[in-house]
DNA sequence: ACATACGGGACGCCCCGTTTAT
DNA sequence: ATAAACGGGGCGTCCCGTATGT
């Protein structure tokens, strides 16, 4: 149970996100991830004033997870276009992984459908961050429609995210990286 | 409420359809059903055995929607490429509709992680016929690699569905058409 | 664990007086009320709204056990100063028995300080009501001080009841029969 | 808070004796007797090994000034049937008072249930101890059964306490040192 | 000596899916 | 068909006693 190692708030965070991931976060409650993080419920809600703040709170961490995904990716390549592609791939990969359970955010979006909850919220502003990035690089590569490239490549990796959790990791997600790479030279000048 | 018409189990299925659609499987309780439906509990225990049921009996309902959807895509259409065409235009079409929440089997998959639960697998087996249906498609196109446009597709027609319930009805799903277009085009011989 | 027989409610309220009644209201949570009737949660407050609305339904039933007590004690007597004797006698018998640990409204009016909280106001309404009866029978009677007998008898009753609690089977309380005779006969006209 | 004076024992002694009083003891806490009394909690814990043990020396300042008001009362007093009188007529003025709430000892045998806790032991030994020095009181008058007379005192004397918890200072307790002088006169040989 | 945090446990109230009685 | 019952679980709060840092 009970990982030794940590600040309170580390272990409660990490033991929440693992659980949320795999079970989702209302089959999680607050007993079990303070069983399972070795942690007395009075600490998890001094860290977190409550179970929505702990999902937010995770959704934070895991969106900071995927700007380092993105941002290694890109890591020593200067193509902007070659960029997208290496976005791209690295997503397809993520995706292929046995541990690849999905996206956290299509599953608050899902667990949480009220516009107004906070966890919701934290799902569109990941996505449309996502789709920012992605429409500041075509228009670095100075592409024809940089807008329609960034919707079409946020549907290729949220369809990848998809394809995760549905089929496991021998998921249509593995021929995401051709298709990307296809419409990305289409709109080359 | 909705006491509109029909044998009781078309309605308990409706009801239960359209809440589970709106707010997910766990926020929806038997309770709420019940009463919405104008139903004895009894009565919707007689025709499901359990919850898990009515939800699997919902999402074979919700898989006949997407077939019929998908028959009257291709309704007159003789190309099978025009009819794969045909078949992500109208999901795109769809899922920029005010109405559409994403979809009811990514919703499934995520809300019953475990791998045995019918519901999980319900959503596997559609995701199964769904692309199965566009690599026939592919395949009598003679294009040059149906599994990978079956995959393609696939990943577009998830995105589509995911990205119309984060972002709603004005989502990057309406740049699928034109993706799955030159996706298509590419692979004529 | 579970008395098996009667009504749930009844159940219900006779495991917690119980309880309440050996270890105090504080001490006794309504997890162990449930376990111990073998009555689901939801069950208990279906019938009681809360704690609170428990003991209180508990201190009403005391209330007409005391009453029942002393309507019994006073059965087939005519004159009303021996019936102040009786009903002295009575609950001096009973304070010298071992199942009484005392008078559950001075443990009301003990545990719950707040003179607006409904427990403690029960104990005030028991109070007076056991007064107002030995003030009507010293009236019956036509003693010379009747309130001034009702607030005596009323002490050593009360007094009875503490000594029983501190003291056990064997306490002062057996004493008390006398000293009512004396306070009654000292103020016969 | 109220961080008068005196050593830091004497201040928590005083401070938790206010609120137990005021509260009852479970439902005072071990922190809001460190945040009133303006003390760290280890500082507590260093004067008084636990909760119960602060209890129990709270008990016993209260046993000595009981003690001490009935030194008082008894001063310069010679006849012991006198000073019974005067034991009594203190306790009812006392009980007569809008800060008494009653006796701490009935207090503790009441919230502590468990014959073998030190509070309830504590409530017992006080309560021997006031009988005793009533017994000797009486047997010093040479009054005709000193045991009797010491128990219908005790049960004046609990009666005009717990009167005064459930009425108020307009109690019962009023009455008291008329009944006791009744019954001291009628022991008289 | 202060202040803050922690682990462990209990508790109050509430809701859920399911079965049984009436 | 109404209504109650049942076991299980969940969230947020509180408390006690100890262990930290300063």
């Amino acid at each position: 149970m009970g990982t030794a190692a940590g600040t309170p708030r580390a272990r409660i965070l990490e033991t929440a996100g693992r659980l949320f991931y795999e079970r989702g976060y209302h089959a999680v409650g607050i007993d079990t991830i303070v069983a399972e993080s070795g942690v007395a419920k009075m600490t998890l809600y001094r860290h977190f004033p409550s179970k929505d703040a702990l999902v937010v709170a995770y959704l934070e961490r895991v969106n900071g997870q995927i700007e380092a995904l993105f941002d290694a990716a890109v890591q020593g390549i200067d193509s902007p276009a070659e960029q997208l592609r290496a976005i791209c791939a690295a997503v397809a990969r993520l995706a292929s992984t046995p541990q690849c359970l999905g996206c956290a955010f299509q599953m608050s979006a899902l667990e949480f459908p009220g516009r107004d909850h906070p966890a919701n919220q934290a799902a569109l502003a990941h996505k449309r961050a996502v789709r920012g990035r992605l429409l500041a690089l075509a228009q670095q590569a100075r592409l024809r429609d940089p807008e329609q490239l960034a919707d079409q490549l946020s549907l290729l990796i949220d369809g990848a995210w998809a394809a995760a959790r549905v089929f496991g990791p021998h998921s249509p997600a593995a021929s995401m990286p051709a298709a990307a790479d296809l419409l990305i030279a289409a709109q080359q000048p």
